[in-house]
DNA sequence: CGATACCATGGTAACGTTACCACAAATAAC
DNA sequence: GTTATTTGTGGTAACGTTACCATGGTATCG
């Protein structure tokens, strides 16, 4: 592969001058401009990032660390990512944990190695452990979707407390009491933060806190169906549930019907997370929609400005608010 | 952040002595080895990928150029190939084109730039100039989904003619012979062999070939909901669809029940791609279901030999089989 | 007409890593 | 006891780029 060296070689000047040209940099003269570019066409000349990165201590990506790449809820975040990094000639590295502390770690190393100039994290524990590989390091970072109690950083999410909240006050509504919530795992701040929700809104009714309603698994519809199932046991005449995201209360629904239930006849549900229109023949969920998209854009935002080295706050934190959207499965 | 000079200094050895501790090569004394990991530890040494790139001339990652990672179809396909990268110790860079070649031309560039080892790509447009630049550079390619007809490039797919085939079959099998094809975008090779499948089904009944009911559109819902609607402009009496692919069909669907048919009773349906269970409550359509898990891996493991300088064939095309589930919308 | 600005180009060094060669000490082989 | 081999370590240079400083030339201004 061709080098600016050789460019040079070829249009009879300096590599610098080349470099001016590759860059926009400088003063250059048009025929020497038109020299360059003529060798750089002759020679399928490509500028290696490599070197130039190094030399400028300066990557121009982002990682954007997830925990599940299958959920539309994540590929919709990740989109505002990219469409925010893209405006700002940024590029993103996307990593996929799975949810596991093994495989985020091991990601967070690669991407120093790296040297990204800033890292979007959906930690896999809120701890302060699980970000303070980054922090050692001074780089940039910005929370996504959850946050860690007790540290400063910047983190962007959604309402998780508030959407929990109004989902179980509007099964109340409608008179429910038997309750179950279905969460995510336990020690993961959006997970939390839903079960939060639930017992404010059980509270402010001046109802009893059922701990034995709450259920801690997975964000996966498999999870769902076991916690079902494991609701169904301990409290075979539950009234209705709150699934802690769209995966869990598919598997919810799914579990149900298996057990004859009719949702919302027998059984009301209701979840976080819509699914997009995509992907859906009839829309049934009654959920607290979260603007996945504004998330990820707002989150990009954000980091690109501490990248920048703009001014801003040290520790900021946005919350953006959820939409409840009201369908079948929650009944009337 | 400290470098190997910095640790070589503490550790009171050279550079090229904690290189190797790093990577393990050549000899090393155990007591040496300890000093040094004791001094990375204690300085919080990262090493710098750019410059190790930089000398060994090979960064360790692949590209993965895909069309829309809002598609479940492709996020699927990304987890092969992220499984099937990372057991080999590379990295995935992921890039969305949303069908632009505008887009796939810049991302091609920056991925050029960025002296990936090798390319995953999903063209946006299945022409030799689409794929030039990478061949230009030599730098190993595999074509994923579609394929190029005259350009000996290495390509992994399904079965795209088989699979359409076999729907059409279906429902000639169940007396439909008014059959509207909505396709993905003309010159697309999977969106082309689809139609191709299509049209040897009716050809091997003995049918007429119904070229006006033939639509090429984009992969999108939207697309699919648009082409029902000129469908059935064109042929009120349409008595089955064949869906290009997941989108279109749920588009066409949508169409369909806009414009007062039910699926099957008033119209038969059938498309390409599956949907996974996580987000179907209740699976409706007879489809062509890809292997996309497997197709990821395959070309991922293609590419890494290439990549490894293996001794393979110089051109290589594998089409993997599709598989069609039978469900309720294709009626009985 | 000297001072000041702008324009155009180049030389040298550095970013952080590792390949290549060199060398010495210790062990093994004949 | 000399020669070969293994073990352990280091010096120098190179990967390809750009920052910094330097050097002239040409235009502009008071």
């Amino acid at each position: 592969m061709a080098t600016v060296r050789d460019v040079a070689k070829l249009a009879g000047v300096s590599p610098i001058t080349v470099s001016r040209v590759i860059n926009n940099a400088g003063y250059i003269s048009d025929e020497t401009r038109w020299r360059v570019e003529e060798a750089i066409r002759q020679l399928g000349y490509v500028p290696n990032t490599l070197a130039r990165s190094l030399r400028l201590r300066q990557t121009n990506t982002l990682a954007l660390v997830l925990t599940d790449i299958t959920n539309p809820f994540w590929t919709t975040v990740v989109r505002g990512v990219e469409d925010a990094a893209s405006d700002a000639g940024f590029n993103v590295i996307l990593c996929n944990t799975d949810e596991s502390e093994v495989e985020q770690e091991k990601y967070l190393n690669v991407l120093l190695q790296k040297r990204v100039d800033g890292v979007l994290l959906v930690p896999v524990r809120c701890t302060r452990e699980t970000v303070q590989i980054i922090l050692n390091q001074n780089v940039p970072l910005v929370i996504l979707d959850r946050h860690i109690p007790g540290v400063e950083v910047d983190s962007v999410r959604c309402d998780s407390v508030g959407g929990g909240y109004d989902l179980v006050r509007l099964l109340l509504a409608k008179g429910h009491c038997k309750i179950a919530m279905l969460s995510g795992p336990q020690g993961v701040s959006s997970a939390d933060d839903r079960v939060a929700g639930y017992h404010r809104a059980l509270a402010d009714a001046g109802l009893n806190l059922h701990n034995e309603l709450v259920f801690y698994g997975e964000f996966t519809q498999a999870s769902g169906y076991s916690m079902m199932k494991q609701a169904l046991a301990v409290e075979p005449h539950l009234s209705a549930i709150f699934g802690g995201n769209n995966f869990i209360t598919m598997g919810a629904f799914k579990a149900a019907r298996d057990a004859g239930l009719c949702v919302p006849e027998d059984i009301a549900m209701v979840g976080f997370d819509d699914l997009p229109v995509e992907l859906v023949i009839d829309p049934f969920f009654t959920v607290a929609a979260q603007p996945a998209y504004e998330m990820g854009k707002q989150a990009t935002e954000l980091l690109l400005a501490h990248i920048a080295g703009q001014d801003i706050p040290q520790f900021q934190e946005i919350i953006l608010p959820t939409e409840i959207i009201v369908r079948r499965s929650s009944g009337n």
